[in-house]
DNA sequence: AATGAATGAGACTTCATTCAT
DNA sequence: CATGAATGAAGTCTCATTCAT
């Protein structure tokens, strides 16, 4: 598993995705529900057969092992939250000069907290996991790394020309969105998830320590 | 074990902690390395002996259970992670006026950045359980909202006649201030511990955030 | 299955045979082939099935059970195993004075040598059914013992006539026979198969050894 | 298992022999029986456990997998089975001229029927095993082939020199005589137990036809 | 205090087989 | 004729825990 990367799987995935049968859709259903709150490692497969009224046999028939039901859970996630990058938002933001960095910024923030609101369960699986297998998260940072170079330096380099960003290298600017970002994200959907969050707050929040650490005063 | 209370516990482990033979300490040093490394739930105990170079039995004879050996080794932690709030340097903040709040957060984040480093595995560990167990993470919500009440609501407060720190509940000046530092700490340290970091910028940064969020404009 | 008798499973085998569809025979072989290297009981019918380029379902739409399909390789390959007995070679040497015990012998070994040659993988199939399965072996021994009965006695009792077989009973003078031959065979084709053997000089050592251990000397 | 020589696992089995358990010992008499009666891969842990009395876990505490019990099955058998030819006997032969190949032939031939008869079933479990293992059919002719290569072949030699055998490499020899020797054994032993054995007769049988093979006519 | 043999419940997984399509 | 989703019993193995020594 640790030695095939995650594109490779996240496609054959996809395949079967496709052709997915009521019971898989509904055992991934319960995997993820159940794994939430309990842990992968603390779920088993029985409970999960049960669960989803299956037997315990479709489950390994379908995903062949648990392993790869967790990762049939984490993969779709995973590609699903980097890709959106891609959107027509952020084509125009590189076009239409009057668009801030702060806007971008608020715009991402924005769709990122409504992703991981919508998938909070798979949220944090994959914390969790990340936390506990090295190779997953070896093949996250370099996942995401890669993945969307070209656009996302683009886009850092646009607003430098734009004198919007301090100039350090894209990667340390990046780095520190993220933390900042992730940090947030996973003390709020990962850790205490039913305390009262103002999403208006903390996004004007979010957006303005970040502005402050790496945007540049005009 | 959900049914006692933190403090409890804390104490009774207090107690066998002075008289922990060296074979207890080694036990309780590898579980923190195994535990952190792999998670709680994928470590066994004869895995914790053979590392630690005990009989099975040993594990059982000194902590009583798997979970215990946990409680163990995050209670410490838990309990040693906010006293320090009582600590001379806080009392100075209080009474003497020139110290402004950029310097006691300073303090407080160096302070606590350099607990955390020094305890990285335990802090991955519960962060982890945390994760998976509501009954810990109630546990620690409510031993963080009434322990340190007294003295950090004084120290609010003095902050705010001071008109350092703009007009909000004191309880929600703690979580913001919370958030971003452990949403930090958790990025940092429990999810890409082997990437580099810079404390000196860090540090400031988180500062500057977190002034930005809940300081004053003079 | 036990109950039943070889030959009205062999029948019943025989019916099908006719009307073996390409993918029956596929199985066929591929059963052949896996039964073979790993052992009737450590092959899944489901490698078969992926191996034949099946569905898992077509085996048993066709075979029934695993161990008809098993039956479906032993069965054929015992009954031709004997039959040949009635071939006109044989006919000759009861009919023509002149032929000796060792031609009878030899032409006999050189015959079974190639059968079993061409038929490697299942006589090595039925050696370790042979030897796991008491009703099996059981099975065989009383066909060996009956089938051939008439036209064998004829044949032994001819030679001790022509005063080339020493004076005892035919049933002993077979098992000694068998014993060399079968003994040989399955040293040769099913234990260590890969190492090099000259047919040549085989048969003539095992023509030899038989002869001077039931042959009369002149 | 596969990629570990033979006499590594022997030791290491040895150490654990001279500090089996009464439980342990039931474990492997048991299984012995069993395996021997419907094989290896037809028999359960869980049945092994209920007929030997235990838990199916202390199977495992001791064995540590199903495969490592089979091999602590097989492998004192495998390596009692040749050091015998470093008895006295043989050395009497060296040095005793008047000693003929015959006396040391029904020797030999008489000590390991003795030890095979007394092992029957290892040695049906050995077999099987040999039929459906590459490995393990590959290790057991190397290990044949090496171990005792220096003193047969100082056997082997002296009768050549004393002209009571022909003139071939001793490999050939070798080959030759254990042929006979198992093919004869697998038939007696493994294949058909149930039948009788006249043991005087037989081995009178084995020798002249290994005689008769590879001996010299003076 | 420490051991390690023993346990049996339960984990993940495989298997032969069935049946609706 | 052929499929492949679904099954649930059974298989191997792991686990936390106990207890006699």
């Amino acid at each position: 598993m640790s030695a095939k990367s995650f594109m490779e799987l996240a496609i054959s995935q996809a395949k079967n995705n496709q052709k997915m049968t009521e019971k898989q859709q509904k055992i991934v259903e319960v995997a993820i529900e159940m794994f939430a709150e309990k842990g992968y490692a603390s779920t088993s497969t029985s409970e999960i057969a049960k669960a989803a009224g299956v037997a315990e046999g479709t489950i390994f028939k379908h995903f062949g092992s648990k392993e790869k039901l967790l990762y049939s859970v984490i993969l779709p996630f995973l590609v699903e939250s980097v890709p959106v990058l891609a959107d027509e938002f952020i084509q125009d933001v590189l076009t239409k000069p009057y668009q801030h960095f702060e806007s971008f910024l608020t715009a991402i923030i924005k769709n990122r907290l409504d992703f991981v609101k919508r998938n909070k369960e798979i949220f944090k699986i994959l914390v969790v996991e990340l936390l506990n297998r090295d190779d997953l998260r070896e093949q996250v940072i370099s996942f995401f790394q890669q993945s969307p170079n070209q656009l996302i330096n683009n886009i850092f380099d646009t607003f430098k020309h734009r004198g919007e960003l301090i100039d350090l290298p894209n990667s340390t600017l990046i780095r520190t969105m993220l933390t900042q970002i992730f940090g947030y994200f996973i003390f709020r959907f990962a850790l205490f998830p039913t305390l009262d969050w103002d999403d208006t707050i903390e996004v004007e929040h979010l957006v303005l320590v970040i502005l402050r650490g790496i945007g540049k005063k005009e």
